[in-house]
DNA sequence: TTAATAATGCTGCACCCTTTACAAAAGGGT
DNA sequence: ACCCTTTTGTAAAGGGTGCAGCATTATTAA
């Protein structure tokens, strides 16, 4: 055996002419994809190509659905009005699904990320596995008929479950969902649909959704720190969301010294607390009673933070991101939070990054599910090429 | 402003049938990188390129300097003999520089990283910034007479320090090196080469060399914990060393609940440690002493192990990574550390990578550095076209 | 209606890769 | 010494692609 330098990629494959002209193809959607439409001349500039050229490849892509034509309207300049050409985003659409303890959540969009319909349907924390993969699947099929479409229309699809995913798809290692960790929510929608369908964890998700849509739009170093009756984090390194060799990164939680397991303990357990509310609603009014000047509640806040603080710590220490995005349930008292957050961190972190609250909510999972699908997606067109729209099959 | 969905590159550029014939020309050079020589049928099935087509880039490659010709030896099987070709590493070399507080290591090698000449010079561990910048290069003059080489002859430098570096190529957060935190080695060296040079932290370095010649060849995802008098940490993800947004990636040790900066005073000040030795070589009194069973020595390695662990245990959660590489110093005395290690990380960590000792010696870092020079050299020629090899200019 | 302007469509040219075909070289067998 | 097999080296024909330049078309302004 010999050695194998790697710089990228490890493939080495020969260009052929046609395989150029696929790539041509390609950059000329990947200039329209997410631009407002465009003439001829204006993707010749953008992607260096010959005016000629560029309009023989874009007839051939309307010819095959990936463009189409936007008729010139009256707003012209002088001169002879160009056409303009689109990304057909609804040549295809892509399926995200959030399955919590309380409720199953399913997006369904076109491959501009738009949103066609949502479902959200109540499910019990102590639902069995077959009730709630049955509950998923009501929540998948409303969004197919709201949207008109059959299964075999969606390209990809991704379910964001809690605890981390292993490789198959599954979540053994640790899940709140009773009888769920061996349960594989990607075979189990495999039976119905025929694209890839990927499993993936639900704050890594939300860390996804809030660089694409939320907060974290201009960072590519981002960790994610869902702050909620649970406690996780999602890493984006260098524009890419990381799984780990396991798909366990960023649970520092398992640490013991990080005490993010018991951290919402401060919250549930603060003495001014009214007997009698229920443990969900328990901290949004110690939230309330801190923002009013509850000394106990704001106790019970700083104390929170502070354990959230040392595991934040660590992986700011170990990444060393441009930004840590506060999100979950309790991001919506970030107010509260925030400023004891960056003391914190100030205190413990060589460098400390910028501190913001998700603008997500609580569509946040769903929407990296969807995100995730659509990498899918772009993966499967940018890496082959780009034939006739259609479903691709797993 | 549209937003912009990314999945890898946002330039979208067009192929000309010109540049399809230099990424043909890259193809075939990549297939023979790190290969043995190759006749051009062979290089056309590993190119998927035709064997004429392939023959005539190889001429030209040939032509340019990049591929030299082998000329049949005699084994030969049936059959008229081919041609070999081997890729000229000679065409380019790049210099690879550590700069420790006790010596200066240069290392000059060529396009494949076989190393050509090697330059050890030691330095006083307070020698002023100007002392040691002179050390440095007089360890580059060596190198590069023994090589018989001129500084326009190098293709791209890296250099090794201690300390996060920023994106100037400063260490101004720390630095154990007195009055280095406002120098910048590259803006020295720039005086005396034109070529790309840069800065980069001594673990992340040797963490890269670990991937290249070291224990890790077969990972992505590594975590690499220089154990020595002092400790430090490198992070590979996904194949890629990792920096973070301020150059501050792996500082685990900063948190005070990670002992790394006290960790080591647990085998300096072990009680059965014979008066009069010097730091320098206490902890490898201890480790021995701990390996023919003292039981004061065996303590202090143990809980050298545990403080050790807990920094590790933060990365390990934090990355889930294939392999945690056991670098520095102390790996020489790895078979008292790793069982410890390994346990320790068992009891915290939801999923346990391999551990493994280094099998790099104290040129793990300088290593690293010419790896680094190398991936720049690859960057610029695989990301843009070759023309004649030439150094190329910052 | 005419001139100006800018997009569109068409033709010829150059380039590159592939396929096909054939000549050349080396070694083994007769 | 000669022929045969095998593989390489090389040349020619064919097809696809992009580019430059020119003619054509559609629209606005005068």
């Amino acid at each position: 055996m010999t050695e194998q330098v790697t710089t990228g990629t490890l493939v080495t494959t020969g260009t052929d002419v046609t395989r150029m002209r696929e790539l041509n193809a390609l950059s000329i959607v990947r200039a329209l994809r997410g631009n407002p439409p465009s003439t001829v001349t204006e993707l010749a500039t953008r992607t260096g190509l010959s005016r000629p050229g560029t309009d023989v490849i874009v007839q051939g892509l309307v010819a095959d659905g990936w463009l189409t034509v936007v008729e010139p309207d009256g707003s012209s300049v002088v001169g002879r009005p160009a056409r303009r050409y689109r990304f057909n985003a609804g040549a295809g659409h892509v399926l995200g699904v959030d399955v919590g303890a309380h409720k199953v959540l399913a997006m369904l969009a076109d491959l501009d990320g738009t949103v066609a319909s949502t479902s959200r349907l109540p499910v019990g924390p102590d639902a069995d596995p077959a009730a709630r993969l049955a509950v998923v699947d009501a929540a998948v099929d409303e969004c197919l008929t709201a949207a008109g479409l059959s299964p075999d229309e969606i390209w990809a699809i991704t379910v964001g479950v809690t605890g981390p995913v292993d490789a198959s798809g599954r979540t053994t290692l640790f899940t709140p969902l009773p009888g769920w960790a061996s349960v594989n929510p990607a075979e189990h929608l495999a039976a119905r649909f025929s694209c890839p369908i990927q499993v993936e964890n639900d704050c890594k998700l939300a860390a996804l959704a809030e660089r694409w849509q939320g907060a974290a739009r201009d960072a590519d170093d981002i960790v994610y720190v869902l702050a909620g009756m649970r406690t996780g984090a999602g890493l984006i390194i260098d524009g890419t969301l990381r799984r780990g060799y396991g798909g366990a990164a960023g649970e520092i939680g398992a640490l013991r010294a990080v005490r993010w397991l018991t951290a919402p303990s401060h919250l549930e357990n603060c003495a001014s607390l009214p007997p009698g509310i229920d443990t969900d609603n328990a901290a949004a009014w110690v939230f309330n009673a801190a923002r009013s000047g509850d000394k106990a509640a704001r106790t019970a806040v700083r104390r929170y933070t502070r354990d959230l603080a040392v595991g934040t710590a660590a992986l700011v220490l170990t990444l060393d991101p441009q930004v840590v995005i506060l999100g979950g349930g309790f991001s919506r008292s970030a107010d509260l939070i925030l400023d004891h957050l960056a003391r914190e961190l100030a205190r413990t972190c060589l460098r400390v990054p910028e501190i913001r609250a998700s603008t997500l909510g609580a569509e946040s999972v769903a929407l990296g599910a969807l995100r995730l699908a659509l990498n899918e997606v772009d993966a499967r067109l940018f890496g082959m090429g780009l034939s006739t729209p259609a479903a691709p099959r797993a």
